[in-house]
DNA sequence: TATTATACTGTATATATATTCAGTATTTAT
DNA sequence: ATAAATACTGAATATATATACAGTATAATA
């Protein structure tokens, strides 16, 4: 990719937001009249020099024939809304309310797994994994879990996030990623427990 | 949005997918050919259909002046490349070398504040803030600067990430956020030191 | 010094394209 | 039972559009 003059740059800004104003690439009239050209030839050699650079391709004989090479309107990663979910209380383990705080618009391969939703957490039980208060961890719903996954796990109605160490067949440990908080030991017999998800990334913002 | 009949969603899945290979919208003439419809009256009385029940618009008069209505091109949030550069070495503080190990796609409306890049971080100076080795710093190339803004600062040639306390006029604390680490002093008069840019926010892939 | 790239205006034109009109036929509402 | 929507063919046409040609001028390169 060679060098871009500036009016080129004008031009090639131009084509994006007429695309993303109308769905279409402009004519050279359009791209005229958006720059102040009274010619239509000065749009014309502007396009074969980007087409030359290989900013853009322009096909032949035809109208509006433009795109813009490397954008992200072809080939273009898709994006969804992710909800935003609430964890209550801090510290020890309570009651994740699927009440939805907002949602955030992120591409579908942002992370390196799929995922379901963002949870915030709240308190500092994993503070040694670098999850903070009110970071987002994307999460994953899905119950095929290794030892050392960090886990959004339930035990009758509290949500809790901490990583999983299977103890034995019936026994299962969650350990807290901070020395201030004590890990959980489940009896997989005596208890409603349940794993909601696990950890697959994290976001912060600040 | 009323019913769609088949041939209805083959014109309307047509479209897009010309968009998806071209760039841009197709003529009546290119739904035919891809339809196997004989006159272009077939593609224009289907267009039509679709425009009535408002699935696509129709700028009268204009070539390829086709728009799928709520599809991801318009009114879409603008999807940016953000590069990730690499701090090298790890612990104490070395240079960041330019180079660009790869690039993230995010929407550029996605942390609170505009960002330049994602810095990838080595060491774990900066544990107790959350930040942990590997992770991705979005980076806002800026000089306005904060006490307890968590910065990347430049001395003579070694980048790295602390926080940023100033001390005087002329001295200014770089402060770890880890036991481990030292804080650094910097005499600006002495010293050649610069601010990279500060973190507006993180991202952990795992 | 000549050449190439950039940056325009202005005119002209072949053709790409939307769009109307005239039909035919089937299915779905009223 | 009549109208309206669907689903087409086929032809015609005004115009939207790409694109070539003829100039002018400046800056960068060889």
């Amino acid at each position: 990719m060679k060098e871009i003059t500036t009016q080129q740059q004008r031009v090639l800004d131009c084509i994006q937001v007429y695309l993303n104003k109308t769905g279409f690439p402009p004519t050279r009239a359009d791209i005229c009249k958006e720059l102040g050209f009274k010619s239509p030839n000065s749009a014309e050699t502007h396009l074969r020099a980007l087409e030359k650079k290989g900013f853009i391709s322009i096909e032949s004989g035809t109208s509006r024939g433009i795109s813009i090479i490397g954008s992200s309107s072809p080939h273009a990663e898709i994006q969804d809304e992710y909800p935003v979910i609430g964890l209550v209380a801090a510290g020890s383990p309570t009651l994740a309310t699927e009440n939805i705080e907002n949602k955030i618009n992120c591409p579908n391969n942002f992370f390196d797994s799929q995922f379901d939703y963002f949870l915030k957490v709240k308190g500092l039980s994993m503070k040694d994994a670098g999850i903070m208060e009110d970071d987002l961890v994307a999460v994953k719903k899905t119950s095929e879990i290794k030892n050392g996954d960090i886990v959004i796990a339930r035990i009758d109605d509290e949500v809790t996030i901490k990583y999983f160490k299977r103890k034995s067949e019936k026994v299962i440990e969650l350990e807290a990623a901070n020395e201030d908080y004590k890990n959980i030991i489940v009896d997989l017999e005596t208890e409603d427990f349940a794993i909601e998800g696990k950890s697959i990334g994290l976001l912060r913002k600040n």
